[in-house]
RNA sequence: GUGGGUGUAGCUCAGUUGGCUAGAGCGUCAGAUUGUGGUUCUGGAUGUCGCGGGUUCGAUUCCCGUCACUCACCCCA
């Protein structure tokens, strides 16, 4: 048997890398001027990182993580999400002595073990940024601008906000314990998943999509009219920052999320094409998770955006470079043309040509083919007077120029 | 982890109520007089019909298993 790809993952082909490189260019040049810098963290970690950080009672931990141990014996997992590497790392480097905040941003594979499905891979690829140190609304605010403006930049439309508070420690105890008095009398009536959650996880019952528990849900108290006084003008503050980026968003009082570390402020960017794993972007505030990971009491606010879904939505857009092609006539390919050639490239422009004998007829076609928006013909006539044929082809017009002048004039003709 | 659908050329798919050399479109390659493409015409190449086993004189078609893809649940970016 031939091998291939493990399940749930797959080559990033060169047909498909220019959508790639485009979001990571995008993204990272964005990230760079709000004063982000990227950190690299290792794949892999120590998986106990995991289970205090993200919570041993989720799915993504106690199920989903690829654990394994080395040749000592150590316990160690695939990295599962970002956020807990990196306040691993702030603690690790006393980054509580920069100037805070302290802004990081990420771009890399993640794994999880997980049945694929549309926009859900074992190896999947997140862009997520964390500011650390500072409580202000306003960073919580920059954060859902970036997260809305990288897939917005790529020409990605049609995005939602949805916007909640999950509350401080002191405030989401109290409404758990509403939430749970509420549904106490009526737990035969939630799914059977929402029992597991009632003792397990009370809060993911807020988003379950089985209509009786919706129903059961709405008789109920929201998280978001039972905030403390101190949460609430957080939320408001939060929510007249981004109107005034005109972002467009709505209060979904029954958003939650799905990891351990979050307080306060959350928030999901989804979109309607993508199936079931709708959510391109998710983020919030998680103000306990260095302090309870070991290191100074230390607020910190972040998101993470799903590559591969940004790609989904991508999927008909041309992000290919520009590109001129070089037909030449004599073969083997003659020294003139190949300093020719070799000249076009070392000033930058991007060139693609043949290798073997094909007639010009042949070359133009696949010129056309490959989407070059000039062609450059170098036939002996050419050669022998010491110029080339300019041929644009969207207009099938050429000219004929000076090979010394090839250049400039190929840049003047387009940026690159 | 649970449930449904699918798996035939590079791609999209047809097909055989079980039987001779398995098809189409697109793509690809070559050609339609000598150095000019995206239209047209002609011709060529390519498939262990996902893999393994079973039933059968005979299976790509039926059965079982397995792997993968896909959709939903679950989980979550």
């Amino acid at each position: 048997m031939v091998v291939k790809t493990v399940r749930g993952t797959s080559d990033i082909l060169p047909f498909d890398i220019d959508t790639w490189q485009a979001l990571e260019l995008v993204s990272r040049n964005l990230l760079e001027t709000y004063d982000y810098r990227e950190i690299r963290t290792p794949i892999f970690e120590q998986a106990g990182l995991f289970q205090k950080s993200v919570g041993e009672s989720t799915d993504i931990v106690s199920k989903e993580m690829y654990v394994f141990s080395d040749k000592k014996g150590r316990e160690l997992a695939l990295r599962p999400e970002g956020t807990a590497s990196i306040a691993r790392s702030f603690i690790e480097h006393n980054m509580n002595t920069q100037t805070l905040p302290v802004k990081l941003y990420y771009i890399g594979p993640f794994f999880r073990y997980e049945r694929p499905q549309a926009g859900r891979t074992r190896q999947f690829h997140q862009i997520g940024a964390e500011a650390i140190g500072i409580e202000d609304a306003g960073l919580d605010a920059e954060i859902i601008d970036i997260a809305v403006q990288i897939p917005s930049k790529m020409g990605i439309k049609n995005l939602k906000v949805m916007l909640n508070s999950i509350g401080c420690e002191e405030c989401r105890a109290k409404y758990v314990k509403q939430l749970l008095e509420h549904l106490k009398s009526r737990i035969k009536k939630l799914c059977a998943d929402c029992n597991r959650r009632y003792s397990a996880n009370p809060l993911r019952i807020l988003d379950c999509k089985k209509s009786e528990c919706i129903q059961l849900v709405k008789d109920g108290p929201t998280i978001t009219e039972n905030l403390c006084a101190k949460c609430r003008n957080k939320l408001e503050t939060v929510e007249k920052h981004i109107k005034s980026l005109n972002i467009d968003y709505q209060i979904q009082p029954y958003l939650v999320r799905g990891l351990d570390y979050y307080t306060g402020v959350i928030f999901e960017i989804i979109h309607s094409q993508l199936g079931a794993q709708n959510v391109v972007a998710a983020g919030g505030r998680y103000d306990n998770l260095i302090e309870q990971m070991g290191g100074k009491s230390t607020p910190a606010v972040g998101f993470a955006a799903g590559i591969e879904r940004m790609i989904m939505l991508l999927a008909n857009k041309d992000f290919s470079n520009n590109s001129v092609y070089l037909a030449y006539l004599d073969f083997p390919m003659d020294k003139k043309v190949f300093a020719f050639l070799a000249g076009l490239r070392q000033n930058g422009i991007h060139t693609k040509t043949t290798y073997q004998k094909k007639t010009l007829k042949n070359q133009l076609k696949t010129a056309a083919k490959l989407g070059c928006k000039f062609s450059l013909i170098l036939g002996v006539n050419e050669l022998s007077k010491g110029t080339v044929i300019l041929r644009d082809m969207k207009t099938s017009t050429q000219e004929e120029i000076k090979l010394d002048n090839a250049v400039s004039i190929i840049k003047k003709k387009f940026p690159l």
